[in-house]
DNA sequence: TGAGTTGTTCTTTTT
DNA sequence: GAACAACTCA
């Protein structure tokens, strides 16, 4: 008879002692969450309640509790965010986190799709497209088909490359469904725009084309078509994070569920109140879809605001209050005591700018530093006043949104050549280089493409001179110069100074107006590639972070003190200010114009203004212009924005300009402003 | 076919 | 103030 030993279970936690005193550092409720065991989770998480704290934690909670690092993915909505995230992360527990996987949703499937590609019958050098990039591809086949002539006005490239780009987003929605949706003034176009969008997706697949819906929509293709690739990528994907949910839209969403496919642990975090994202595809309703895609979702809150005051998250309380649809939140701060907000109306924009200016330096005086302060506006144009104003003075800024650099005109250029020896098929580069040589207009560029792009032979090579001597020189000259960099791996600093070195006269002669700031827009470009590993690398940054390119383009002027921050309400989700102001708080522009028909539209307004609202610790100024110029017409009345009307004065302050009645500084407010402010903390 | 000029339209937010 | 269509001239 053999003997028998009787075996315990094993202790589900591993016995590894926990280096950070979790239930210490944090609230009962973000414990909870970063505590929280497997399975699907959704965490509602109201502004300034620590969401990006807790997700940090989570993420040293679970390495900490023996999920290896490379088997979570934490998907963010900057790869900004991510870094961040994941540095903090890091630095709890002393770098343990370094292979988390983390990023955009784009970023991660690109990683994805260059590895599989082949897959999905893509060449793997595949170039990415940006928003621009797409709407020029579709204005060459625009004008193949000769649709631009049709008749009655057909949309311009970009607004066709939105229409795609929304239908791309809504995959279950056809393009008819779309257009009646929101672009109804085209659905006499519709055949025309569904052959075109049919040639887009052809034209895309022959010349190794992606635009940034494909990353997504291939990325679930794959999934579908491949279910061992599925397995496999689902299999390392142990725990999914996903920050900012109530932005992503139904194809994300897909994506998650299919990598929680395997493990099924997901934990999204969000808040339907601070949906802006809609124009982009997103629904905050998917927020309310989580728990049905995954079965058995428990849901955990996180209430407590710790960032604002209490008169702050009145007026947010109220704002939001306006909405057609209940959010079922209310705010809540232990920090009961603060200034109310103030509404500031300016005679005109002149005016706004000076307050603006001189209450932060007002507040800089007092001990807030400028980098604690951010002036947020609906969209980036709405700053120019500002941006000279703080120039005269001589004070620092970063600003975010708006224009990025690499949309340039002369940026995209350059970049266009780097792009060809990295896809030798890329025919929207082609397109672009081929344009800028003397003598080639759109139509030679197009045979010539088809000529380029079709034949199997070493890239860069011109065997036979079937052109017109008009261009062969010139035409030449190009493809010595790419063959050259094609076959000797020069570093890719040293590639881009000598394609600069041929650009340059190129561009001096297109840009004869101002061609010393753009040149110098492209040595900064050359310089800022040292830093990248290879030229994939350098262009995948480009293509989907636009955003850090400007931060740092910034960044050398700035020597000794950190800058003021200017940014669109959209970039400055999830950050925080001391003081936070609001310009140009008006009709047509907050809500925006655009928004004014659509009730659905005009709560995504409000949302933004809410968003906006509570990215204030302790200061909140709304202010705007009574009076506007316009080119032409002149200068005309305006109206304060409709959310702020009628609110009483315990929640929103009334304050009034007044000029200082000196005769030599008659037309200046005073720059100290001292009697003007709050009284100091 | 390309280059250059003029008049018209539209103007948001971002990966 | 830019992008685009429509025009003229070489």
């Amino acid at each position: 008879m053999a003997r028998r030993f009787v075996l315990k279970p094993e202790a589900e936690a591993p016995t590894t002692r926990l280096t950070v005193d979790y239930a210490g550092q944090l609230n009962p409720q973000q414990y909870a969450v970063v505590t929280a065991g497997g399975g699907p989770i959704l965490v509602v998480a109201g502004a300034g309640t620590g969401k990006t704290r807790t997700l940090v934690y989570r993420v040293a909670y679970l390495v900490e509790t023996g999920t290896p690092p490379e088997e979570i993915v934490l998907l963010t909505f900057t790869r900004r965010a991510a870094r961040e995230m994941l540095a903090r992360a890091a630095a709890l527990l002393d770098g343990r986190c370094e292979r988390v996987q983390g990023g955009t949703f784009h970023a991660f499937c690109l990683g994805l799709l260059r590895r599989y590609a082949g897959r999905l019958g893509y060449p793997s050098n595949f170039t990415v497209l940006d928003a621009s990039d797409a709407a020029d591809v579709i204005d060459l086949l625009r004008t193949a088909h000769g649709l631009h002539r049709s008749g009655r006005r057909f949309p311009r490239k970009q607004t066709i490359q939105a229409i795609f780009s929304a239908a791309a987003s809504h995959p279950d929605a056809d393009l008819e469904t779309i257009l009646e949706a929101r672009y109804p003034q085209f659905l006499e176009h519709l055949e025309a725009l569904q052959a075109l969008r049919e040639d887009y997706a052809c034209y895309k697949r022959q010349h190794g084309l992606m635009d940034y819906d494909d990353l997504l929509a291939c990325t679930i293709e794959l999934f579908r078509q491949h279910p061992d690739v599925h397995r496999q990528v689902a299999a390392r994907c142990r725990h999914v994070l996903v920050d900012e949910y109530q932005d992503t839209n139904r194809l994300q969403a897909q994506i998650v569920q299919a990598l929680a496919a395997v493990h099924g642990n997901v934990m999204a975090v969000g808040d339907d109140a601070q949906s802006i994202y809609r124009f982009r595809g997103a629904d905050f309703r998917n927020i309310f879809e989580f728990p049905r895609l995954f079965p058995g979702t428990r849901i955990l809150k996180l209430e407590q605001n710790y960032r604002s005051t209490q008169p702050i998250l009145d007026l947010a309380n109220r704002i939001i209050r306006r909405a057609h649809h209940r959010y079922d939140k209310v705010l809540f701060s232990e920090r009961k005591q603060g200034e109310r907000p103030a509404i500031v109306p300016a005679p005109d924009e002149r005016t706004e700018s000076r307050f603006v200016c001189q209450m932060i330096l007002a507040l800089r005086e007092q001990g807030v530093p400028l980098h604690q302060m951010a002036v947020l506006f609906r969209s980036s144009h709405n700053a120019f006043d500002l941006e000279m104003e703080l120039n005269r003075r001589g004070i620092p800024y970063v600003k975010y949104g708006g224009l990025k650099l690499s949309e340039a005109a002369h940026v995209k250029d350059l970049l266009a050549y780097l792009r060809l020896l990295e896809n030798p098929k890329d025919a929207a580069a082609w397109n672009r280089v081929l344009q800028l040589i003397e003598g080639i207009g759109p139509r030679t560029a197009q045979r010539l493409i088809e000529w380029i792009t079709s034949a199997d032979a070493t890239p860069f090579t011109l065997e036979e001179r079937p052109f017109s001597p008009r261009y062969a020189e010139a035409l030449i000259r190009l493809f010595t110069l790419l063959r050259q960099l094609w076959e000797t791996e020069l570093p890719l600093e040293a590639q881009l100074t000598e394609l600069l070195h041929y650009y340059r006269p190129l561009c001096e002669r297109r840009y004869y107006e101002d061609y010393p700031k753009r040149l110098q827009d492209l040595e900064h470009l050359v310089s800022l590639s040292a830093r990248f590993q290879s030229r994939a690398a350098f262009l995948e940054a480009l293509v989907l972070d636009p955003l850090e390119l400007t931060a740092l383009e910034v960044e050398p002027l700035v020597e000794d003190e950190p800058p003021l921050v200017l940014s669109t309400i959209h970039s400055a989700k999830g950050l925080e200010f001391h003081t936070v102001f609001i310009i140009h708080a008006l009709e047509g522009i907050l809500p925006s114009a655009y928004a004014l028909n659509d009730p659905e539209a005009l709560d995504e307004e409000l949302r933004l203004l809410y968003v906006a609202v509570t990215r204030a610790r302790e200061y909140l100024f709304i202010s705007y212009p009574m009076v506007r110029y316009q080119a032409g017409s002149g200068s005309y009345l305006t109206s304060p924005s409709r959310f702020l009307e009628d609110l009483p004065e315990e929640i929103l302050e009334p304050w009034v300009l007044v000029e200082e009645p000196t005769a030599s500084s008659a037309y200046e407010l005073p720059d100290s402003g001292a009697s003007a402010l709050p009284p100091g903390d």
